[in-house]
DNA sequence: TCTAGTTTTTGACATATATCAAAGGAAGTT
DNA sequence: AACTTCCTTTGATATATGTCAAAAACTAGA
């Protein structure tokens, strides 16, 4: 079974013709480590499902670095403001590792959720479900400490520490490599 | 025209029939300052569109009040990760002024969707731009000073100084009351 | 194995913001 | 007008985190 169709299966029910449609609009795809997936003040027309491997959007700040999102496997990642607004995007987004992505094409996914009220809802719940999780994080960030902030990711995704660079990470948790680098020690 | 169905309009389109539905489906009321909407632990049966008023999303860390959210006109409030994921509420969500609102019960809501392919997709849409909406405020708290992150607020929204108290605008903010304040100031 | 490049750690110091405490100001009620 | 209560400002000090610079530890090619 494929990872991608486990994970929408997590949020919507998709009947098997759905499912076959779903596929037949994305596309599987390997990527080497390094590889940009978009480009800044471009409008995105791919988001991406990162069945191996990871990969970040971010973002430069007064010539600093600023990654905004990391995803590993199972997870989208993207320019989601500039793909569902069709904006000019504010962020890059890159492979991190080398990586088996699942590329949608805006106009191939909005034709697949015009084409049947299934999906059309299961584009909905996603999207439900988006929103609580970056609530979420944004909770995380809100009043938290730098030592939570990272306990808190390493107790969800401790494999993070050992695939991702430490400045990427850094910046992920709004802090600079230098202070994680003293809280890593010390814990 | 209410101004809920040209908010609704400025997202995806809308049938009169099915803008019609909608207005049966939702109820306008108002509340006095201060109401309790959506208490903390139970899951969330209806969010808000504040057609006049203020209205805000808290809890409390360590015995201190954060604000999460704060809605003038034209703007949702609620507990929406409870509202769409229905797992207990880990947010109050009250009135700050007197008020005028929308109320969007679950139910009624998911009916109204199911009912009708042209309302699923209005809400997929809305729920896109709930997305760059919470993007966009991340961003915001990422990497700015207290004062860059004032600054912005003021510019967007400068009456929220007048009507809503300074200490539910600093933790909105991620910052202390006194901080607030002494930036306040020196501007 | 050596070298060059990148990533991470360490050190000294600067700064933004938090904390605690108290004083001032508003606003509403009797 | 005086009294409460709530909201905001100010002051003194503490603390977390940032900045800049350099050293150390990895990594990968040649």
């Amino acid at each position: 079974m494929q990872s991608i169709i486990e994970t929408f299966r997590q949020i919507g029910e998709l009947s098997k013709k759905n499912e076959e449609a779903l596929l037949r609009a994305i596309k599987r795809r390997e990527y080497p480590p390094r590889t940009i997936l978009q480009k800044q003040d471009k409008i995105s027309d791919k988001i991406y499902f990162v069945e191996k491997g990871s990969a970040r959007t971010y973002y430069y700040k007064e010539g600093k670095d600023i990654t905004y999102w990391i995803a590993l496997e199972n997870d989208f990642v993207g320019s989601m403001s500039s793909f569902f607004m069709r904006e000019p995007s504010n962020k890059i987004v890159e492979t991190i590792e080398s990586c088996i992505l699942w590329d949608f094409e805006y106009e191939k996914l909005e034709a697949l959720f015009s084409s049947n009220r299934e999906m059309e809802k299961t584009g909905r719940l996603y999207a439900n479900y988006a929103i609580s999780l970056l609530e979420k994080r944004f909770d995380h960030l809100h009043f938290n400490s730098a030592k939570d902030r990272y306990e808190i990711l390493i107790n969800r995704q401790p494999e993070i520490i050992q695939r991702v660079p430490l400045g990427m990470i850094a910046s992920y948790l709004g802090i600079t490599q230098e202070t994680l680098s003293r809280i890593r020690t010390q814990v």
